[in-house]
DNA sequence: ACCAGCTATGTCAGTCACTGTCATCAGGCT
DNA sequence: AGCCTGATGACAGTGACTGACATAGCTGGT
């Protein structure tokens, strides 16, 4: 028992294997203990058993090793919107696509995670020019998907910065839920929130 | 004649005075030049017959330089809404602001100087990103006066989104027009296709 | 007229993000 | 065994940005 079980799973890599993984957990750990600007690159590579050099081949910029999660974001997102019935509204559409981010978010331990990331972003001007980025270009895909799924431009558009202005708020809300409710359903009472104040 | 007006009229300064506008201007033109990114810090001081050093005590770093104008944006922004007759419906208020923007864009040489700005930024990732950070700290600060302005938060969060929105639309549309229609007149137009859109 | 302080600038050394290039090493394939 | 490939290391270099200190011209008071 100590080949582990992606090990036997997985494509064997050489040496040590997930040096991607390696580096973003050792710049989380080394961000949240001596805050974002007070970290190099190259104590990052150190702490993962790598060089300097190792981390750009992997990461294109310092900020980026913390804002990996997006591409699989904006996959699950335009996902959602295609796999919905044809025909529905385009704020429904939204809605359910968002909603569907829940499956990301699913392991307690990725609240941990998303909460030490979130703590360090809020720190840094950098670090929240690169989300504001992350959050637009999701902004984009989305309005791409539904202008894929037959909604006409201006109300894709529309529906889409709604979309993302909610996932933002659901998003913090999760984060510090006391009660621990799941995504999806903060998700749901935002939107009808959102209803009743459009429709008093 | 040989002083310039702004010799006689401005508080005469040491040295060649306005350092910081030479800088500004000798970015902008290298900028155009050569891309962004093929231009140092330091050519853009010798262009302007000063150091880097003196860059950088003039402009946080080398993008903030092509940032300027924002400060005096978001003034003239929340200084519209403080003047605005109370108890109007936020959309309107909004409209008035962003239409006064058309103040600081009158000269030609406005124009021009924010076409070949734009030109530059259309072609830089950083610069982009940078941007969006000033349009979401313009969306704030609209979204604080309109709060100020006795309109409750979550209409004034959606009305300032709706307004920068906007503003952006008709920014690309003035700079384009071969009318050389005045913005305020673009403004209103774009209001007008936005009513029209969601009263059908 | 002199002195003191203030402000914009110059000078210089240093850190660190990021890049290009070449060497190396382990495994798979024939 | 020999070759190829993909991930890594080693190393030198560029350029953005900072801190510390020196200097020059103005300004105010005496």
């Amino acid at each position: 028992m100590s080949v582990t079980a992606i090990t036997m799973i997985g494509v064997m890599s050489r040496w040590e294997p997930n040096a991607r993984g390696r580096l973003a957990q050792a710049a989380l750990a080394l961000y949240g203990e001596r805050g974002y600007e007070k970290v190099t690159v190259a104590e990052i590579a150190a702490r993962a058993g790598l060089t300097e050099r190792t981390f750009f081949r992997h990461y294109a910029d310092k900020r980026e090793v913390l804002f990996d999660g997006s591409t699989r974001l904006q996959q699950t997102l335009t996902e959602a919107v295609a796999a919905a019935p044809a025909g529905r509204p385009p704020i429904e559409l939204v809605g359910a696509a968002i909603a569907a981010l829940g499956a990301l978010f699913e392991a307690d331990e990725r609240r941990e995670f998303a909460r030490q990331r979130q703590a360090i972003v809020d720190k840094n001007p950098d670090l929240q020019e690169r989300e504001l980025v992350k959050l637009s270009r999701l902004g984009d895909a989305l309005t791409d998907a539904l202008h894929d799924h037959d909604v006409p431009v201006p109300a894709a558009s529309l529906a889409a910065q709604v979309g993302i202005a909610v996932f933002r708020v659901t998003f913090v809300r999760w984060l510090d839920d006391p009660a621990s409710r799941p995504f999806p359903e903060l998700v749901r009472a935002a939107f009808e929130e959102l209803a009743a104040m459009t429709h008093p």
